[in-house]
DNA sequence: TGTTAGCACTCTCATTCTTTGAGTGCTAGC
DNA sequence: GCTAGCACTCAAAGAATGAGAGTGCTAACA
């Protein structure tokens, strides 16, 4: 995949071609170069080059008398090549900061707030997905009588809370809610939401007899369990901003967005899309790489947002091969940084949390 | 507005007429109707009344040598026409029965649901709104400590959980949230959202004297209020399935789509269109009626479902003018019975309520 | 008086042909 | 190795044409 075979004429040549057909979308030709003084060569050479190029698969003429277009290899050079080098509005992302410091905002609500950041700031459709909620640390669980033979269960934890509602099938007073509560805190503490899954499932028994007391309720708790996980599954994944896509060029023609679109609003594709892994915390996936007839003319970035090395959300910004690679490298840079600072905060011990009540 | 300068004939024919254009989007031709045997009549003679119904304003014509296509007035008589006399699946909107009567459910989940389900059904954008929260009855206050200095507040009403995160200044213990939970449940009960934070504004200080032990929390509960009402205008307005609108004939040219795909992302915007008051249950406002340039071309279906006379959330289908009305009416005519009955349900005294230990 | 057959007229849409010009590749000379 | 110059290519836009779908009008008929 390295471009030693490019001179370094070559590459910058290539470099400033692609520049310019994402800026403009116009096929790149040598007399539009040499008129923006992107170089001292004469259009003939720069013909003379950009013809090589073509033969190594950097670039394509749509037909014999028009312009060249970045290929899958050309935009994957020049992703490579800003790499390090990235401009983002920063101003307009700082905003999310606190969200990230808050810890008992609702997980589906933080996802929400990041996602309208970010495809306001980018200008393009973007989707975050609450991808590893088993991988998530307990810190506390709580259920809530409501009227009606059902409650409410919360679980905390240091990046928000979940909750889900319990079908009873008889009304439990208030204390024995929290004291059932406080019992499960006992046991669970300390565990990842996967682990304290995985336990219930093996230790199934053993659990209940220490639960005793509380026998009733656990029965429940464990479907609850069963469900909040679907349940996050489906509702973990938002996508903001999908008919910006109609403002570029590439997609003046219906036909070709609505795959596009329609897919935006699949969550459940978008979910496997978007938390699909990639090297590094932020990768490009631009078009056949993709894999997808739809996606074909399309860029997806991803981020990872880990916690211990794990994928605990994902952000996509999907827009066309063309899309603003530098812009939207620095906006996931951004996210992926900020996320792993609060991370930092909290297992140095935050000072704004203090005694517990659980 | 009535139609009584229409002879039976003509009715007959315009209401085929526009039945057919409906269907297939192809202006209303004189040789069609005819070949399509929907009338005894001569092509000819169908001309001469399709004339006449074009000089009353009914039909308009693109060019000279065109068919005919509907004007507002022509689909208004149309939908006037149709009225009670409504197809709808209802099959498939029966599986949200049941969403209906879970009363727990988060009411931002219930209006998903609805507005998922209805626009599957229809195939068409569909927008659901939470109107009047304020008008809610309050069942329960619970207050439910959280780590770092938060705590969260669920109002139980007979529709459902409304929900918010207080921020605190010191970590108050359990049993003082609880007790101060059922104080403002005691103080509150019965009373309507809007009545709680009328009197919470009006008698300030007499409240604050009354709760006395809880005048810490107290403050904090009115901003939590106030932010809860706010904060439900923001996420009490969900959209499902805009690119929908991409399968019709109308929309095939992305200028013409913008607009519109636009407002079905503007979450504001989309609040006031349809919570905006219209008589009747449900209403269809065409094309002009609208007001609105960008929806010149769109009809918008609205149903309100109220309580006591009082509308609390608000249902809108959007799409083309030529859309399918009768399918259309006959699902929002079951989502505001659904409504309604589990209304009833509720007044009349709910079996499975069971004993309350608030 | 209402209905209809027949015909002239209109206007869009698809097709074909032409022209224009932007852009290339190649070659010969610097 | 670079570049000026020229022949060549091809898409895109415009003009011309014909076909056909549909109308309005008129005159004749029941």
């Amino acid at each position: 995949m390295s471009d030693i075979d490019l001179s370094e004429r070559k590459k910058q040549i290539l470099f400033q071609a692609v520049e310019d057909y994402i800026e403009n979308a116009n096929p790149i030709t040598s007399g539009a170069m040499v008129s923006k003084s992107e170089t001292t060569l004469s259009s003939a050479t720069l013909r003379n080059e950009l013809n090589t190029l073509e033969q190594m698969g950097y670039l394509k003429q749509l037909h014999t008398s028009s312009g060249r277009v970045p290929t899958t290899k050309g935009y994957r050079f020049f992703v490579n090549t800003i790499k390090d080098n990235c401009k983002a509005d920063l101003e307009g992302l700082m905003k999310i900061k606190n969200v990230f410091e808050t810890r008992t905002i609702n997980l589906t609500e933080l996802i929400k707030v990041v996602a309208d950041k970010i495809s306001e700031v980018t200008d393009y459709p973007t989707v975050v997905s609450l991808g590893g909620i088993d991988k998530l640390e307990i810190l506390s669980i709580k259920i809530i009588p409501l009227m009606t033979y059902q409650a409410l269960m919360l679980i905390e934890t240091p990046r928000g809370l979940l909750n889900n509602t319990l079908e009873l099938q008889q009304n439990f007073d208030e204390q024995s809610c929290i004291d059932a509560g406080r019992v499960l805190t006992n046991k669970f503490k300390s565990m990842t939401i996967g682990q304290m899954i995985d336990s219930i499932e093996t230790k199934h028994q053993e659990i209940l007899t220490e639960l005793n007391e509380y026998a009733g309720f656990f029965e429940y708790v464990l479907q609850a369990l069963v469900s909040l996980t679907k349940q996050y599954a489906k509702d973990g994944v938002y996508s903001k901003g999908a008919t910006k896509l109609l403002k570029n060029p590439e997609y003046q023609n219906v036909e070709q967005a609505k795959d596009v679109l329609r897919l935006l609003e699949d969550k459940e594709e978008l979910k496997t899309l978007i938390e699909e892994d990639s090297d590094g915390d932020i990768a490009f996936s631009i078009g056949d790489e993709l894999n997808d007839d739809r996606l074909s003319e399309c860029t997806i970035a991803k981020a990872h947002c880990k916690i211990n090395g794990e994928s605990i959300a994902s952000v996509g910004i999907i827009g066309p091969k063309r899309m603003d690679y530098a812009k939207i490298s620095g906006a996931l840079k951004f996210i992926v940084d900020e996320f792993n600072k609060t991370d930092l905060l909290e297992l140095n011990g935050d000072n704004k949390k203090g005694d517990k009540n659980g």
